[in-house]
DNA sequence: CGTTACCTACCTTCTAGTAGGGTGATATAA
DNA sequence: TTATATCACCCTACTAGAAGGTAGGTAACG
């Protein structure tokens, strides 16, 4: 893998344990075993390096609501797999929070830049959300208590709510109760 | 007010809206016009002074759960007024995030002290709420989908969560509309 | 020969924390 | 009622280390 990468993982674990403000070039340095400088390098401010990391999780988002455009998808099995990948990474501590709800908490003290791309995050989320949202409802498979963009959010807030709550009592199974009771309320019939 | 409160207040207010790993002693020294050496002589280290505010955010949650040994109180309207009080700080901007939330995000790299009293604010917190949930559910007023305890804990994570994404979006309408979601599901026949 | 990647060495600013001194109030002892 | 000791409080001045970032050089590679 290239370097450039090692640096942009490296930081995403950084951010995930640590916070913005908690890591800095030098830890970096050590995980990835190059010099501070070389970062510099390939992101000449902090805020590059992080805004890389959000970038690429952007990404990941958008493809996966691309994907849904055809229309054929369960959404009962789509939130499912949403919050799986969750409960596996903080279960095995491999990546015990996401990285925009991390840097969310510390939205104020961020640059600029790099704050919009965290907002942009949350927007892609939601929208993702939304568009399950809609479709679950249509199917008759989500009982809706408002819109399908306030449910979106809901459920967003819930799962974001769930990690901290675990991070909290440092507790994995938090999160998956959490996240469980959630899915039951909005899908009570919940057959995959 | 005390130089003492003054700090504790000031400290308050920093870590709610930069975190502990956002703000300084410096930060604090110009806020409440003393010298730096000045706070170390009230709290010799950065995570005292931390520490002395989570503790006064308990000391509150231990008085509103000791109030209700006696049994006679509404939990639809405790609820409300819990949220209120969150709905009210955040539109205000007068405090844009509970603490113990802010802390328990940078848990990991909190001095050992600190992350003892953050996790024990965490367990007032729920105690309270659970006192609540169980309350309501003996009243008929709750529709519980798990155990009181399960569903404090998913009510909780639910504020932590609504004050995570009105702070995304910048948007404080974002927290009522999500908790005023996560209390009618609560509460179907909501009526204070 | 220019570009990419990485390095050593350095800079400035900020960090938490310390040492030690001055002042004013209060308690105590003559 | 003084003289004195103690204490809480706040100050100036300082430290060592970590922060993000820069300057400038070297080596490989197309």
């Amino acid at each position: 893998m290239s370097t450039h990468q090692k640096l942009i993982d490296s930081a995403r674990h950084l951010i995930q344990t640590r916070g913005y403000n908690g890591f800095s070039y030098a830890d970096v340095a050590e995980e990835v075993q190059v010099r501070k400088a070389s970062i510099h390098h390939h992101f000449p401010a902090k805020s590059d390096l992080a805004r890389a990391v959000v970038e690429q999780s952007r990404a990941v988002i958008v493809e996966q609501t691309r994907t849904l455009g055809g229309g054929a998808f369960d959404p009962v099995e789509q939130l499912r797999m949403y919050t799986g990948y969750w409960e596996k990474c903080i279960a095995d501590a491999s990546a015990p929070f996401c990285v925009a709800g991390m840097l969310a908490s510390e939205l104020p003290t961020l640059p600029t830049d790099l704050a919009q791309e965290v907002r942009a995050h949350f927007r892609d989320l939601s929208n993702w959300l939304e568009i399950v949202m809609t479709r679950g409802a249509q199917l008759g498979r989500f009982e809706l208590q408002g819109s399908a963009r306030q449910e979106a959010e809901a459920f967003m807030a819930m799962v974001y709510g769930a990690m901290l709550a675990a991070r909290a009592y440092g507790d994995p199974t938090v999160f998956s109760d959490i996240v469980a009771s959630g899915l039951k309320r909005l899908a009570p019939a919940g057959a995959s």
